[in-house]
DNA sequence: AAATAGTTTCGATATTTACAGAAATAACAG
DNA sequence: CTGTTATTTCTGTAAATATCGAAACTATTT
C-alpha cells in the first residue's frame, strides 16, 4: 500500500506539487517526483497515475521530464516488464540537478543575449557609451557569477559539505581578509 | 530622449522582461527594471510608460513592487513634484536583493511547510519509519542551505566578491581537505 | 499474430497570470 | 479650497500554461 494513504505524506506531495510551479517545473512534475521519494519501494506509471489522480499520459510525460533532470531512475523487476521508477534520495544530488536546470534555463540564455549585444555593440558608435558600460558589465557579472558556479560545481561532493557547514567561517581561512 | 530609441537596447530591455517571468518578476515589472537600468537619469512614471508602452496603472503597480524588492529607489529634482526612479546600478547588490526576495518565495514557505509536518508526525505512529524520515531529511538538508545562505549573507560585500573570484581555489585554504 | 507496456500527439478545457482601463482615493502645492 | 499628480482598487480580457482523455504509434513479449 503506498504512502499516499498517510495524510501526512499527501500533504507534503501537493506542497512539492505547489512549490513546484516556483522551482520551474510544473505540478504534475513535481508531484511525481515527491511521491517517489517518500516511497521505499519503486513504483510503475500505473501506480503513480492513481496514486495521485492524474492522467496516464501526464505522468508518463513527468517521469521522462525527471529522467532528463536525473532526479529519477528506471529500473525493474525481475519478471516483470513494466517500467518501475525510483527517486534520487541524496538530497544534495537532487539540489545539484536543480540548480543545473534551473541555470540551463534561466542564465544561460541571458548570458548568450549579453554576448550577442555586446558584440553587436562594439560597432556602433551611435549608441551613448553608458548603454554599453551597462549592458557590458552585467555581461561580465553574470559571467563572473557562472564561472564561480562551474567552479563550485566540480568540487568533490563531501568537501562541498563541508564548506557549507563552514558558512560564514570561511572567511577566517583566507588570507588577507578582514572583518567589515 | 531615452534609451528605448536604442535597438540593442530596447533588445535588452524586451529579453530581460521575457527572462523576468522566469525570474518570479512579472514582463512589466521586469521591463520598468531593465529601462531604470539603462538610464543614466532618473525617470518619471509618465515617461516609463511611453517608453515601454505600457498601462500606467501597470507602471506604478511595478515602481512599487521594484521599490519593495530594494532595487529602485524614488528620487526628486528640485522645483519638479512628480516622483523620479532610478535602478540599482551596483550588480551585486541587486543580485542579493533578488536571491533574498526569492528565498522568501521559494523557500521559506516550504520550510515552514516541513518543519509543521515535522512536528506533527512526532506523534503519529501509524506512519512508516521511511516517511517520517525522508521528510525529517528534507527539512534538515533544506534548514542547512538556508543557514549556510543566512551566513554568507553577513559577509562583507567585497570579502564574498573576492570569494567568488577565488573560486574553487577555495578548497586549498581548508584544513583537512583533499582532492576526490 | 495477439497481448501488453510505453510513448507521443492532439484537441478540448481549466486554471493561472498578466495587463489594460476606469474609477475612487490620497497628497499636496498654490 | 482647488487643480494637479500620484496611488490604489476593481473589473474584465487576453495570453500563457497545465491538464485531461483519446487515439495513434512503437516496441517487446508470449
Amino acid at each position: 500500500m503506498g504512502v499516499e494513504k498517510y495524510p501526512e505524506a499527501m500533504e507534503f506531495i501537493l506542497h512539492w506539487g505547489e512549490m513546484g510551479t516556483h522551482w520551474g517545473a510544473n505540478r504534475s512534475v513535481a508531484q511525481v517526483h515527491a511521491l517517489l521519494y517518500l516511497s521505499d519501494t519503486p513504483l510503475d506509471a500505473e501506480a503513480i497515475t492513481e496514486a495521485l489522480g492524474l492522467a496516464r499520459s501526464n505522468v508518463s510525460t513527468a517521469l521522462k521530464e525527471l529522467q532528463g533532470y536525473n532526479v529519477v531512475k528506471r529500473t525493474h523487476i525481475p519478471g516483470d516488464r513494466r517500467d518501475y521508477f525510483v527517486a534520487e534520495t541524496d538530497l544534495w544530488d537532487l539540489f545539484m540537478a536543480i540548480t543545473a536546470e534551473r541555470k540551463r534555463r534561466e542564465i544561460d540564455p541571458t548570458l548568450s543575449k549579453l554576448a550577442d549585444l555586446k558584440s553587436r555593440m562594439a560597432a556602433n558608435d551611435a549608441l551613448p557609451a553608458h548603454v554599453r558600460e551597462r549592458i557590458g558589465r552585467m555581461h561580465d557579472f553574470i559571467g563572473t557569477l557562472t564561472h564561480w558556479y562551474d567552479d563550485v560545481r566540480r568540487i568533490n561532493k563531501g568537501t562541498l559539505i563541508s564548506l557549507m557547514k563552514l558558512g560564514a567561517k570561511i572567511v577566517r581561512f583566507i588570507p588577507g581578509s578582514a572583518k567589515p
